[in-house]
DNA sequence: ATGTTTGCAAATAGTTTGCATCCAG
DNA sequence: CTGGATGCAAACTATTTGCAAACAT
């Protein structure tokens, strides 16, 4: 499509060095699994849940098993190396894409997509909220209905 | 505190009229358990969830059930009357204040605050969202660690 | 060598569903 | 009257926990 071409073996290269990176300086051990996780959430534009991941994951690794999985996200996600997205009530939707971009989400068919952000880039943390608090994220959740749904 | 002062019954009945107009308009039907639903989810500032509010009416009317607090909350929120907030993973937590404004949530204890929207205001609906989707909403979540928790 | 991670299983939490009864409009 | 709402219980889905064995550093 356009140059944001997934899939490219380069892409996923330096991807994996990041990563590799992050685990280092936050302290994760890095093993086959994570890997396999983390290039399936990379790999991914579908903000997958944790049992999305487990399901593609296992023709790898037949016997990795969903607890794994899902610690293993949620160790990526303390650290800031992966971020979780979506809106309560639903499971936790995992995102590897970490440029800052905003999301839309159906509320029928509950499906995130990424919105690239346009004008409005600089949203940023008021200051009072700096001062009385540690602010790590943000992210902007757009709903409504989607083309299918709606 | 300042001028917005909670639990005046003059707030209380201004809002009572605008959640009978909104039910109305809507083909929701009124009945106590509602009412008193709703008032408990106005009447905080806590984003409370279906359990907490539940818990709290359960003095007032001992055999109202999860299953109807919970189904009545959807219901409001499928028309509009309230919101729901918060991040994915968590429990639903739920919104009478339809004044736009930001949160803040603490990825530790999981509370969550309200901002005020300072500048920004307009962050506005990106066009092309408008024209592939039918975007009813917009959250902006701020992600941190409260002043208790870091 | 050592402390983290894995895999498994069980426990917990939260949400949703089905159905008979009831009541607001 | 009639369709939506209630109350109860059971089913489901997702997440978390505990522990022994395996492995990355």
């Amino acid at each position: 499509m356009n140059k944001k071409t997934n899939n490219s073996p380069i892409d996923w290269a330096d991807k994996l060095n990041e990563f590799n990176k992050r685990c280092r300086q936050q302290g994760l051990k890095i093993t086959p699994q994570r890997i396999a996780i983390y290039k399936e959430l990379s790999m991914s534009r579908k903000h997958p849940t944790a049992t999305d991941i487990y399901t593609k994951i296992r023709s790898e690794y037949p016997n990795i098993s969903l607890g794994t999985v899902n610690s293993s996200l949620l160790a990526f996600a303390e650290r800031g190396v992966i971020i979780i997205i979506g809106a309560s009530g639903d499971p936790k939707r995992f995102e590897g894409n970490l440029d800052p971009h905003d999301h839309f989400r159906c509320i029928e068919c509950h499906k995130i997509t990424d919105i690239p952000q346009n004008k409005h880039k600089k949203i940023d943390i008021p200051k009072k909220l700096k001062a009385k608090y540690l602010v790590m994220g943000k992210q902007v959740l757009f709903e409504g209905k989607c083309d299918k749904c709606r």
